[in-house]
DNA sequence: CGACTTTGACCAGCGC
DNA sequence: GCGCTGGTCAAAGTCG
């Protein structure tokens, strides 16, 4: 997921896969939605804005969030800040498979069904400790070919991957960084 | 045996 | 005030 460098991964600095390990195999990047400090970008291409305007969950909650006063409900409901709540990053992906391997290990704790979608929504918890990042992962109800997640938090470790990285320095990283190419235009 | 997943229950915020 | 909803907890079960 050479795209979490720079969106999924609140770290910039964090590379996930190893150069061997082509993501875009698996999935594609349709769309990305990037929240941080009550404004998320998009990317600005011609395809359509992912997901507010389609009713899903992932959007939803970046809607909810703008229009209540950029605040983040966390932990049994308790209202947070954002800036307390830290980068909130928002997905589509296009894959098959639900939970992509971003290079980081997560934990599950719970599952729910949501209103606006017809899928499960998946929680899970950065298994690191004291990691307190959290992802949720869930299909898109209009077209369950694509994966929306959404990460929140920023991870206070270095990736697996990165780590391992580091341990082979003769590795060309321009084979894989420069796989960051834009989301794909072409959401179909 | 430890780590992880599953799943129902619980809690708090929000809208009516 | 009540019901709905989303998010989290925690016990039980599963797997390597």
């Amino acid at each position: 997921m050479d795209f979490s460098r720079e969106s999924s991964n609140p770290n910039p600095n964090y590379t996930f896969f190893p150069e061997n390990f082509d993501p875009m195999v698996q999935f594609e990047l349709s769309d990305y939605l990037m929240v941080d400090d009550g404004v998320f970008k998009e990317d600005t291409s011609s395809h359509n804005m992912a997901s507010s305007e389609k009713g899903l969950g992932g959007a939803n909650e970046i809607s909810g969030a703008t229009s209540k006063n950029s605040n983040i409900k966390c932990k049994s409901g308790v209202t947070k800040n954002k800036s307390e709540v830290g980068h909130r990053v928002v997905f589509r992906t296009k894959s098959e498979m639900e939970v992509m391997d971003d290079g980081y290990k997560w934990r599950k704790y719970g599952k729910k069904s949501v209103k606006n979608s017809p899928n499960p929504r998946n929680y899970y918890k950065c298994s690191s400790g004291g990691c307190d990042v959290k992802k949720r992962i869930e299909r898109d109800g209009d077209d369950k070919s694509f994966v929306i997640t959404t990460y929140v938090g920023v991870h206070n470790h270095e990736s697996p991957y990165m780590a391992y990285y580091n341990q082979m320095p003769l590795m060309a990283p321009n084979a894989w960084t420069l796989k960051a190419s834009p989301p794909s235009s072409s959401s179909t």
